[in-house]
DNA sequence: ACCTGAACACCGTTCAAGT
DNA sequence: ACCTGAACACCGTTCAAGT
């Protein structure tokens, strides 16, 4: 029933109303109120089906499960990810860029998410997510306000990157928009390092934001960090 | 005229209305059509308003100045980043984390700038703030593809992170029902780390995201990073 | 237990008419 | 040049009434 998270899928989370969810199935908008107490229930319900889909990797120890049961350890992530799994369980490093990876891939394929993620309030779905960030780091050997930070840095960083990135996804019209106002209002004189900035993404034809490793890019950067001050003073 | 930023920065962008605001001026909904094409453009002035007022710090070269000519280099966000001002220029690292630092404390002076900062056109306010930002990282000897991931992370960490971090401002409502399902839903036989983690908090009285030194914390690992890269392979 | 008609208090925007 | 009344096509939600 919850599955109007096609019509959000389609038309954006603006696109869905109460009435065109109720059209949709063939109801009157007030029978919906029988399933669901208003619409941000809804939106939480549809957020929290999405973010439950999250695999987690194994680790070789005791591992939360999927509520289906799954705990995936080779898909497409699992094969971009670094080694260290030829032994059969992932280590902490690789399971947290799994785990990442595979979040902001779902919220971007259901980029609705990213908004409405912030807004409501959190379910099973999320909570499992935040333990199996908090078990990873731990696994890590982070501890106290380091662990705080990592967990906060990791966290904010999933949703508010994919969030941005987002942002820069235009439909055809307003890419089109986006490109005259450009070129009308960014001019060479005034903003030199901004014309040559969009000139290179125009000759690496990618668009701000799909290059598929910024995210990765970061992460790592995050990463790499908190090992630094986890070794070091 | 663009003063229905009190209105937002009151009620939230949600309580943004074409009617409330038309009230609020003592006019009738269909005059403010005079003065603004649309909702959007009335939107994407108050943003370029807001984020036109970050000021710029003095590198000691060609500053590009603010609307009112101010080319700040000595107030509140200053003294916190570190030394290297005796000379009175700042280097490229202090100023990048000043500018980040002043757009992401505008931006949570105004909360609702996170959510509408996306879905709306650039103008020359946040133009100015591209063109500083690269050029900052050219003055900090980066070049090509790094200068390009540089550009893409810090923007997206300073928009995303902030937005991320607004998420977790609720109001005493919101607040007390969050507290109520949390305590229902997150028992500690089943998430254990996570009980860990909200208690910890309640030691430290922080809110998440609320701790003010966790926006610098990520943006020190992103400029470490960055610079790691451009000194190495 | 589930559905529905009517109603309430809202939206953004257009258009023709006023001064 | 600026304001406005009436109207259009929408919202989420409640409530009493039906089966």
């Amino acid at each position: 029933m919850s599955t109007a998270i096609d019509l959000a899928d389609r038309g954006g989370v603006d696109d869905l109303s109460m009435r065109r969810l109720a059209d949709e199935l063939g109801f009157k908008v007030m029978s919906l109120y029988n399933h669901v107490a208003n619409k941000d229930e809804l939106l939480e319900l549809m957020v929290d089906r999405i973010l439950g889909a999250v695999e987690f990797v194994d680790t070789g120890e005791g591992v939360i499960e999927d509520d289906d049961g799954a705990a995936a350890n080779d898909d497409a992530v699992d094969a971009e990810t670094d080694s260290a799994s030829e032994t059969g369980a992932a280590d902490w490093r690789t399971a947290i860029i799994h785990l990442a990876v595979a979040e902001h891939r779902l919220i971007l394929a259901h980029p609705w998410v990213a908004s409405v993620m912030n807004t409501v309030f959190p379910r099973t779905g999320r909570w499992r997510l935040a333990e199996e960030l908090l078990r990873l780091l731990t696994l890590g050997g982070f501890t106290g306000h380091l662990r705080d930070l990592g967990y906060h840095a990791i966290t904010l960083h999933v949703g508010g990157f994919t969030q941005q990135q987002i942002g820069y996804q235009f439909t055809p019209e307003r890419e089109a928009e986006m490109y005259a106002r450009f070129h009308r209002d960014v001019t060479e004189d005034v903003y030199p390092l901004m014309v040559d900035h969009v000139r290179y993404h125009e000759v690496m034809d990618t668009i701000p934001g799909e290059r598929p490793d910024e995210f990765r890019f970061v992460l790592d950067l995050i990463l790499e960090g908190l090992e630094r001050r986890r070794d070091d003073p």
